[in-house]
DNA sequence: ACTATACTTGACCAATTTAGTCAGGTATGT
DNA sequence: ACATACCTGACTAAATTGGTCAAGTATAGT
């Protein structure tokens, strides 16, 4: 199971994003100079936004991102989806009909990777953009 | 984040002692017949949970390893911190007595994270190792 | 029409991590 | 003495990560 920072870009980017697109579109050269991420990077990780329809974009000069949703309805789960990042345990090689690894039973942790992995997703689920937001200006002196 | 195999690893192999070791030591070598898991990268594994005491080590002909404590006692989170499984969000580079990365504030995320880490070690602590004997021995028919 | 801005796409790469292998040991029961 | 089985450290191929680089295309404003 992984989290990267690609990952953790990614929520940190629209973060930014939702604290500034109020009115005008946000670019990525911005969020790249707030939030200390390589620009190219950023682009790579905002077409995957993008494809997953969590984000829409202004092409032009004043272009750039904007939401395509509310805040409270961009759960995390989404995001991660959208940028690959897998929060998926360690699979069994082969999963055949019976069991793992060609064996005939399933491997002895394969129900607990399953749980792990519903654990997981149920926190990611719950959490939203939104939550967020409101944890960061609390935050903010 | 990471999960990888040698946590899996780790944890199929003390299921099999824990099944077996009822009255001799288990050698590496059946385990890893049994489990399908190299015989060298087990003894890496081992020499780990050796040093976290986790297993006893007998030398010799007839030799093995045998758990040093009930099943009930060795807890999820035990066996990964001996494996060194980073169950760790991944990290802001400095953090600097104030906020991440050289910054002023926190990073966004960097709450997330924390609360992350807590639900997945709480899942951790909760489940030892006899859950998953029992798990285990109810799915074979 | 021109131009600056900003999105778009795809190829490429260095560093790190992973999941091992290999080659030697050392201890001990029979 | 010898087979078994633990013990240790060095090494490595493949995958992943976290980017960079280059060459576009679309659009707003002048």
């Amino acid at each position: 199971m992984k989290l990267t920072s690609k990952g953790r870009y990614a929520v940190m980017a629209l973060v930014d994003l939702a604290r500034f697109d109020n009115i005008n579109p946000v670019s990525l050269r911005d969020i790249s100079l707030r939030q200390g991420i390589s620009l190219d990077y950023l682009e790579q990780i905002f077409s995957k936004l993008k494809k997953d329809q969590i984000v829409k974009s202004i092409r032009g000069t004043q272009g750039g991102y904007v939401l395509s949703k509310k805040p409270n309805e961009i759960k995390l789960t989404n995001i991660f989806h959208a940028v690959d990042e897998k929060v998926k345990t360690v699979q069994c090689k082969k999963e055949s009909k019976k069991g793992c690894n060609g064996k005939a039973t399933k491997c002895v942790t394969h129900n607990l990777w399953d749980e792990l992995e519903t654990h997981i997703n149920t926190f990611f689920e719950k959490k939203s953009l939104e939550d967020l937001l409101k944890n960061n200006t609390e935050q903010r002196t």
